[in-house]
DNA sequence: GATAAATCTTAATCATGATTAAGTGATCCT
DNA sequence: AGGATCACTTAATCATGATTAAGATTTATC
């Protein structure tokens, strides 16, 4: 039984210490190498996951070859690929570990099942898709909104411990900016 | 009893006559004027709205001063400001009517008692909700990958009708392009 | 129908940040 | 320890698309 999963359900939901643990029954805990995949292109994906150590990239390679971070995965939080895992469609997407981690695996037939015998649990999964949407137009905001510079500035504030976790260059991607321009926007 | 909107709850989830009744039940039918506002800054946003004619812009001032489009609602669709209204703080954002427009306003009130009179309405808005992330996250990674002229051009194939509804500097805006590039785009 | 307001266009100039290229340190691997 | 890969830096050049400014066209209002 995860205290972090638990304390994280209930900061959404009433649930009893039953239904926690029926929850967490549904959930395999799993380790996976630095550099080993949790997903890749062409795959189908189908769960999410739930980090409990370590640290993910989620991206794509676009039509240059070039690998585009869309989200980093830190602990406490959880990852998949939504479009690939709702509809069923072969994923365009990586989610790779960056560091050795571990993780709980919820697979979609598992939270089927759950949203059957706990309907809570689509309450909590409600919950978190409006948390993670509104995160993501939060996002779409800075991105029209700030300059290079300034994109790099608040990501280095909001998530200080992190930044220093994830090399220059991941972190140029995920902001959209090449390594080159993060180096100059430092260097000043 | 709207047809469109029992249509579109039936598309997510099994729910019976008697069900989508109580749903309904639960929303006014309202109109609204061309450039009135749903939603002002400043405002805490209270509700849902499902749009039954006529579309809505989405949009914040920037720190420039300039009206940032991000979302249009049009019909069958719903709209509100989920920051707002999920954490009860005061909105950033604009929601106005761009025509005489009639929507069906669902109250954030209404819907807790409707969670719990009808706990398929939570499955119905958590499936909604990926959704409507799926689309945020599609939109980025189309921000990061194509130039201007490619975004341009795969909103007009994307959505032929709405295109020509929309002032072309609106949709500049929700681009995040000028309207000059815009003209210079179509005069190629 | 006349006037005003809103929208779109054209073109010159400018700025942000990409690209290219080279070089410098780190870190890993045997 | 030595070589190789990986990560970061610096600097010159380049391109996309913004800004500015003016004018043209369309739409709304009385």
């Amino acid at each position: 039984m995860n205290a972090n999963l638990t304390r994280y359900l209930r900061n959404y939901i009433d649930i009893s210490d039953d239904e926690v643990e029926l929850f967490q029954a549904a959930l395999k805990t799993k380790t996976i190498q630095k550099k080993d995949y949790l997903l890749k292109e062409g795959k189908t994906c189908t769960a999410r996951y739930f980090i409990t150590k370590g640290y993910f990239r989620h991206f794509y390679i676009d039509t240059k070859g070039n690998e585009q971070i869309v989200h980093f995965g830190i602990e406490n939080w959880w990852i998949t690929d939504y479009a690939s895992l709702v509809n069923t469609t072969p994923s365009k997407m990586y989610i790779q570990a960056m560091e050795d981690a571990e993780y709980l695996e919820l697979s979609q037939d598992a939270l089927e099942a759950l949203y059957i015998k706990l309907p809570k649990i689509e309450r909590f999964f409600r919950i978190i898709m409006e948390k993670t949407y509104i995160a993501s137009q939060q996002r779409i905001e800075y991105m029209f909104s700030l300059s290079g510079k300034q994109l790099y500035e608040t990501f280095i504030l909001a998530n200080p411990e992190f930044a220093n976790r994830v090399p220059q260059y991941m972190l140029a991607s995920y902001l959209g900016l090449t390594p080159e321009f993060i180096s100059k926007i430092k260097s000043k």
